[in-house]
DNA sequence: GCCCAGGTGGGTA
DNA sequence: TACCCACATGGG
């Protein structure tokens, strides 16, 4: 048996590939934007977030020295509808100010220089925590760093692959040490967990957290356990 | 009306 | 370290 198949990981992988196909995820024109919507996306639902980025969009806020001039009170009436306004406004404002102090303006700038370092350096700033940062990592950033977000904890529990009481950095090391550190596999990986529960979502559970989703698993191959 | 969403930080024991 | 809670809008 290759390690294909003897490796639970890639087994996942190759059924969700073979399902859905290529996504080449995240739903951004720039990096920038990749961590605007990374911050936006905290505990809300993306459609909200889409609501946010469509008003900074409008008013040209998707680059970092605009938002940077917006007023508080500006940004955080852009934003509104993503929820948690105030809050994730002076989170927009603090990283950007924070590009402006130590990068000249220029996301590229700071997330160029070996993942740890970069990801600490990410991690020190208020309002980014571990999916955030990974988040932006690797759709940023084309850094090689395994994104665990609530789906993914889901979707471990259900194949049984971990019992759910395991921390973000205990999951996050689950995949990357048995996985190889490849930018485009993490980038599908995550991208096809997320279209994986969305799908399943939209068919058959009306709570997210409820979903059976061994047991209406698209691929069809991941029925073999009780849901 | 009620539950929940691609988290994070601060407070308390 | 391990909980608990605030944060807020919009869709099912």
């Amino acid at each position: 048996m290759s390690e294909e198949n003897s490796n639970p990981l890639h087994r996942v992988f190759s059924l969700l590939a073979d399902h859905y196909g290529p996504l080449h995820w995240w739903p951004a024109d720039t990096p920038f934007e990749v961590a605007i919507g990374a911050i936006l996306t905290q505990n809300t639902a993306w459609t909200n977030v889409e609501k946010a980025i469509a008003n900074l969009r409008r008013e040209g806020a998707l680059e970092a020295h605009v938002m940077r001039g917006l007023s508080r009170s500006t940004l955080e009436e852009l934003i509104r509808p993503a929820g948690f306004f105030r809050q994730k406004a002076e989170r927009l404002h603090l990283f950007v100010a924070h590009l402006f102090a130590g990068h000249g303006g220029s996301l590229e700038r700071l997330l160029d220089g070996p993942l740890d370092e970069v990801r600490t350096a990410l991690l020190a700033q208020k309002g980014i925590g571990p999916e955030t940062a990974d988040s932006i990592l690797l759709y940023a950033g084309g850094h090689p760093s395994f994104v665990v977000d609530a789906y993914t904890r889901r979707l471990l529990e259900r194949l049984a692959l971990i019992d759910g009481g395991e921390s973000y950095q205990q999951i996050r090391s689950f995949f990357m040490e048995n996985l190889p550190a490849d930018t485009e596999l993490f980038n599908e990986y995550h991208a096809l967990i997320v279209e994986l529960c969305k799908d399943v979502c939209r068919k058959r559970a009306p709570r997210c957290s409820l979903c059976p989703l061994l047991s209406v698993c698209p691929t069809g191959a991941l029925t073999d356990s009780p849901s």
